[in-house]
DNA sequence: GATTTTCTTGACCGAACGGTCATCTACTCA
DNA sequence: TGAGTAGATGACCGTTCGGTCAAGAAAATC
């Protein structure tokens, strides 16, 4: 079922790049519209507003990652807790190439706009926790199978996992204050130090 | 040396709160004369520009910052690994008193600028980066006595100190995206996991 | 072939944006 | 008393903002 035109996904793809590049603010419908070669009304015809073109965006570049490098860290034939370095080292690469071609550390889009609007629009929100939580899952199960492995001292796997992706998300953070993705060759790996014991009973 | 009148000050009082509590691209220079009781000729008496208001914005933060919870946390009467605690203590307790008050968990501002500004003015990331090299050293410090006390067994000090500061701002990040400062509670205490050993010669 | 639905066009809306400016007031200092 | 300066006023600038709408073109459906 392909659409008859490609109108839509020419506007997310131009949306993707300029929200990540800046922000959710600073980029206009109207810019948007120019770089797709798309009329005002045509955008809206496939988009109620702003936002609804925001939550298109978060959905393509959630898959982006489902189908790319996270899909290749988390794989099952790897061992658990060498998903969670290829993860850093993917992360690390991914910026470090945007930064080569765009001249900027542009950092995780959910990131910035979980900073940018999660104050003023609950469904933005409430799209960029789902995405969070997801990203949470992968983590908690590579943690899990690496206690079920032995290889891993037991501990609380699904605070642990929400911190490491809170650690993950502070490295590119600090990363894009200092423009330069080297600093998660620097920090990243030092995820796996972290720990958070059960609560005992 | 009083000013003979408070309109600067009253300016930036407004300025806070809102780009605090919203973003910076999202609050108008109109609104912030009107909640401060000022025209905008005489905005611009004071500041050349948004972003210079933002720089005195920033500059007021790190103040209270640095006169309050930080001066409290990081205060050399405390055992070294303890301020730590602190801070993430104060952290919490001010995000969760600030949701009480507001109805939002705002996060840090200084995270959130970095994150909306800093692919687009580099003025504003440099004062951004310097705050957080500033943060940065009063980790370092109370590690570097923590391992002169021999309570840390060694560890590279700098690098540590700057994986905790990443992982304080992804913490409240992800606090944020949920709205819920309890987070940080849960979350907080495991700063103090993080380790990068020293790089061996 | 006729009708309905999908898509596109481009003008238009009021409001807000960051910023400027000439003018006026009030205070300082000589 | 007079000159200079710091501060305040409010109208004004061009531009952009997110969003609307009536009309037409194109495609799918019957």
């Amino acid at each position: 079922m392909i659409p008859a035109t490609d109108t839509r996904s020419r506007i997310v793809t131009a949306a993707k790049t300029r929200f990540h590049s800046r922000s959710y603010a600073n980029v206009g419908i109207q810019e948007i519209c120019e770089s797709a070669g798309v009329q005002k009304g045509s955008f809206y015809h496939f988009f109620a507003s702003k936002r609804d073109l925001a939550l298109a965006v978060i959905d393509e570049f959630a898959d982006d990652w489902a189908n790319g490098f996270v899909a290749e860290a988390f794989d099952p034939a790897l061992p658990p807790l060498e998903r969670i370095d290829y993860l850093i080292d993917a992360a690390y690469f991914w910026q470090k190439s945007i930064k080569e071609v765009h001249g900027r550390m542009l950092g995780c889009i959910f990131g910035n706009l979980t900073l940018e609007v999660s104050t003023q629009d609950d469904i933005l929100r409430a799209k960029l926790l789902a995405i969070f939580s997801a990203a949470q899952s992968r983590f908690k199960d590579a943690l899990d199978q690496a206690v079920a492995d032995g290889t891993l001292a037991p501990l609380d796997t699904a605070l642990t996992a929400e911190a490491m992706l809170a650690y993950l998300e502070g490295v590119i953070l600090l990363a894009k204050s200092q423009n330069d993705p080297e600093l998660l060759y620097r920090l990243g790996p030092a995820i796996k130090t972290l720990r958070i014991e059960q609560a005992s009973a």
